[in-house]
DNA sequence: GCTTGTATATTCACTAGTTGGTATACTTAC
DNA sequence: GTAAGTATACCAACTAGTGAATATACAAGC
């Protein structure tokens, strides 16, 4: 049986993804997370050697639920670019308002693992984000928006900058004055294809 | 005496800014603290009445350096509004280098303190950066730039994603090209002074 | 069909250390 | 003497991780 599908070991990882997302993973014990998913730490031990091992599994979990989320409010979104791109950021403004909202779990991970800069979680982070960046570069350039890279950095950039700053102050306006900067550093490549 | 310039409370403070920020506050005991103040933890426990009253401490007291660094940073760069903000994450590109720098303390205690919105270290961590945008907003209204507010927020927002994304990739990259957006914003208000 | 062997999967009971917080007593300055 | 400040010693709860026993599944031998 596969790592992945074992049906055992994705009933931890999806008690672990429900607890570290809510309470951060410095405050969620892993007798927490064995009672969450009905079986004891001993069990939990034998399939993962360690808590962050446990850690690591989970963000990994997270990443292509994630892509598909961003992938879906991108196309699903009418008009060109960056009506599509500032519908990404509307959508999240408005999961953000829900109270079980927590900002971006490999965001907040990063935070908390910020003295451990080689922790295999902050590296399945770090792959996400990439793995976002690369996407909607990719999604940019076949909407024929120059400089399709360097645009995707810095509206991922403004993203994240949203997160934060949601999680900071609980406004959303902040998300959506992201959005509107991204839809406008767009709109500039749209018009005139050239280096800023 | 004031309580802000109690020497032994001004001694806790500066050892939990220290530990806080280096290692994280989930990851720092109130003995720790105490001991790095060469005190003992009852004596910490009179000053405070919490460790949650230490955490909001920490952050308070480093509301005023982070402005004056930012502020510092601003002033003594050459060329107008654009150069100098971009000169403010050039700074930041280069302290975050150094193997001690861990993020912006603010952003990772709200992160680590996500399950309590109402905690006064978030509290205080919110006043920071709403203070931080409100001087950028005024440095920015003072050299002639139209929207200041709104490009103060949009700056602030590229700069919160700079600090996680050189938090979760540890690539300076993600900073300077946060500056750049940064500095395209300013020059697209110069230039037309009209809405984006 | 039944036993046995073996690898996988799970549990109970435990350890050694750490945590935030406190009860009590001592010391010093006025 | 008294009040502010500091120290010693302690607690009950919780932490990540482990040793040893057990249960289940499934195949081989007969």
């Amino acid at each position: 049986m596969s790592e992945k599908t074992n049906p055992t070991r994705k009933r931890l990882v999806d008690a672990a993804t429900k607890l570290f997302y809510a309470e951060g993973i410095g405050r969620v014990s892993v007798d927490a997370v064995a009672e969450k998913a009905g079986l004891t730490k001993r069990t939990l031990y034998y399939h993962f050697k360690s808590k962050d091992d446990l850690i690591a599994a989970y963000l990994d979990g997270r990443d292509q639920p994630n892509l598909e989320q961003m992938a879906g409010w991108f196309d699903a979104a009418e008009g060109g670019a960056d009506k599509k791109v500032e519908a990404i950021f509307a959508n999240l403004a408005r999961v953000a308002r829900h109270p079980k909202w927590k900002g971006c779990g490999f965001l907040r991970t990063a935070a908390e693992l910020a003295a451990m800069p080689g922790h295999p979680a902050v590296k399945a982070g770090a792959r996400h984000k990439t793995n976002f960046e690369k996407w909607l570069a990719g999604a940019l350039s076949s909407h024929d928006i120059a400089q399709a890279k360097m645009l995707a950095r810095e509206i991922v950039l403004l993203m994240d900058g949203a997160f934060s700053s949601m999680l900071i102050h609980h406004n959303p306006d902040y998300v959506n004055a992201a959005g509107h900067a991204a839809a406008t550093l767009i709109r500039a490549r749209m018009a005139g294809k050239h280096a800023a």
